[in-house]
DNA sequence: TCATAAGTTTGATTGTCGCCCAACTATCCA
DNA sequence: TGGATAGTTGGGCGACAATCAAACTTATGA
């Protein structure tokens, strides 16, 4: 029953919580626990087509960023976004990071850069 | 006289922008522009303790993932923040990166989380 | 024209990241 | 107790990132 540790919020990093963010797997997991709340790992695997292991090294980046909590119930670990913590720190960063995702991306594509 | 490239503003992804500003080099960076303006790079490198390739490097990311715009003039580089741009295109993340720059890290201390 | 200044590019090194596989731990349940 | 389930850990691999040094490009100006 030993729950795993994870940052106070004192302690929560921006930079940390941005490298953790930076990852499209990673940023796509903490929309989805912002939008249908605790997931538990099985569920989430369901629907990524990554290795579960990979998954579960995203699982720890993520809690050891502070920006998730995983709470172990029986052999299954819940998975939570730690938004008021991360609100609290941080305010307005989730906020525009989850409206950023949702925004459809442009239509009109421009060229893009060079080197 | 010829102007760098830089990515147009539909084209900038939200990952490349935190991946860019989850450097602490970077984002002391573009808390820097935000508060100063135009900067050429000898006035950054000037405060920096890092070699200026590296800085150079720094610049570059910056640019490509569209958080800078440079511009050349004669033989120095002036660079600014894309804030109208990315205030367009991710809404209030900017201000909430700053925001939570400026913000004092708390001084009460607790454990940090271990693996 | 030639030295100097401002930055960039290239190369090398070192470290980290994302990924998967295999093995492991821990829990549930029959 | 033994098998199945849920998830983590450690190892290995290829790719990428951060750093500095040396060489290069372009513009200034004496």
């Amino acid at each position: 029953m030993k729950q795993p540790l994870q940052p106070a919020t004192a302690d929560l990093r921006l930079v940390d919580v941005l490298a953790a963010l930076a990852d499209p797997t990673r940023v796509a997991l903490v929309a989805r626990l912002a939008d249908l709340g605790s997931q538990n790992c099985t569920a989430i695997n369901n629907d990524v087509e990554v290795h579960k292991t990979t998954m579960s090294h995203h699982y720890r980046v993520l809690r050891e960023a502070g920006l998730t909590e995983t709470t172990v119930r029986g052999r299954e670990r819940w998975i939570d976004l730690r938004r008021a913590d991360l609100d609290e720190r941080f305010p307005g960063l989730i906020d525009a990071v989850l409206t950023s995702l949702e925004a459809p991306p442009p239509t009109g594509q421009s060229q893009s850069s060079g080197s």
